[in-house]
DNA sequence: AGTGAAGTGGAAGGGGTATTCCGTTTCCGT
DNA sequence: ACGGAAACGGAATACCCCTTCCACTTCACT
């Protein structure tokens, strides 16, 4: 990888950082504050990672390796409605405690390959997830899987690091979104959006500041 | 209140001004923008209105009066399940359409008293509407008003002016949430977050830069 | 230990926004 | 129509952030 010792540990240095103050302040926040965190200039920053996007990656590489082992795990639940149940519990657990990750669950990087593979990886056990709670006849026909990153928005827009009451509002939003999505006697639901369209709304070039 | 005629008249191009650039690109835009579609100077912006939670309160008075309208007329209805039903939908359209006011509907701005008082107005008869709907037994027994703003952020996540998509899932989001505030054999709900709680973690100082 | 390349930190440059200041213009009462 | 006060626009100032540059330091190989 790497040639010397010492670029290698300080890209260590500054990876760790970003996970510390991408998670409380999110994504946006200035690369001189995770180079002051990391204990390292500017320009080092700046060689690991020429553009934000890159770092972002790296950072959270690894929290979406276990959002992918987390829907792996819930699929592979031999009760698929306390998987469903399970995993959407876990999402706005981990929204709530990571402020970068919850913006990076709600953002595709067209140009981050790996982070996109994992999500995807995600995506394809949630759809066999999806498949067996309706063979169960817990989960409504109708649900789509390309309803999770619907759920994820919504939550996604409640739950923020440092808020109890925030927390309490998104468990109390995922039990009502649970209740929605449980089969029996209910209207249809109005069409889902085009997946194509769907995701190409949530790239990450056409997400203004944040607002 | 203003003591020129012509100075009145560039307050109103100001005011019109920022309805666009609020209502396009958020409340977070760069004031000379504003400026610069009223025709204006900056610094006649920054003399009418020396803080932007000025101007966002006097660009958003008329929409919160609309909003507050909204609920009366909800409340007013002589189905109130429909009422409830139609308020949600009417919500979403707004935030969808307005980008601005997205955003004040789920931030919280102490300083603006008129703005506020509109809002409790709204609250105060949404108030009235689910206390009915409950009575009507439409809907559940334990949904709070004060889930009301958690309503409302969830769905602010989702829409966003310029994308169909967003909107077609915004309105299903709604159509999940209706669903879930039926009445019916049901699991409890969690604990709402304290009304107090959560008001405050939506002030608008505690708002960081939007993104 | 010495040496050259790799790596480093901070300063300088460039773009953008909020805020202040001031010479000029516009209004309005007389 | 005229004069003073109010209001105007834009330039100047002050930050903040990203990016580039360069003199200096540190490493690793011999």
């Amino acid at each position: 990888m790497a040639r010397r010792a010492d670029a290698e540990r300080n890209r260590a240095l500054v990876v760790r950082a970003a996970e510390e103050v991408f998670g409380e302040a999110g994504i946006d926040v200035p690369m001189s504050e995770v180079a002051r965190r990391a204990g390292v200039g500017i320009a080092t920053v700046m060689r690991n990672f020429p553009a934000r996007e890159e770092l972002i990656e790296e950072t959270f590489l690894a929290a979406m390796r276990d959002y992918a082992t987390a829907a792996a795990a819930a699929a592979a639940d031999p009760d698929p409605w306390q998987g469903f149940r399970g995993f959407l519990g876990y999402l706005v657990r981990v929204q709530g405690g990571n402020r970068g990750f919850n913006q990076v669950l709600t953002t595709m990087f067209p140009g981050a390959e790996r982070l996109e593979a994992e999500r995807q990886a995600a995506l394809r056990d949630f759809i066999r997830l999806v498949g067996r709670a309706k063979a169960a006849g817990k989960l409504r026909a109708d649900f789509s899987p390309h309803d999770l990153p619907l759920f994820l928005l919504a939550t996604s827009g409640v739950v923020r690091p440092g808020s109890e009451a925030l927390a309490v509002a998104g468990r109390r939003l995922v039990a009502y979104l649970l209740r929605a999505c449980e089969a029996g006697d209910t209207e249809p639901l109005p069409p889902a959006p085009g997946a194509r369209e769907l995701y190409r709304a949530l790239e990450n070039s056409s997400r203004g500041r944040p607002a």
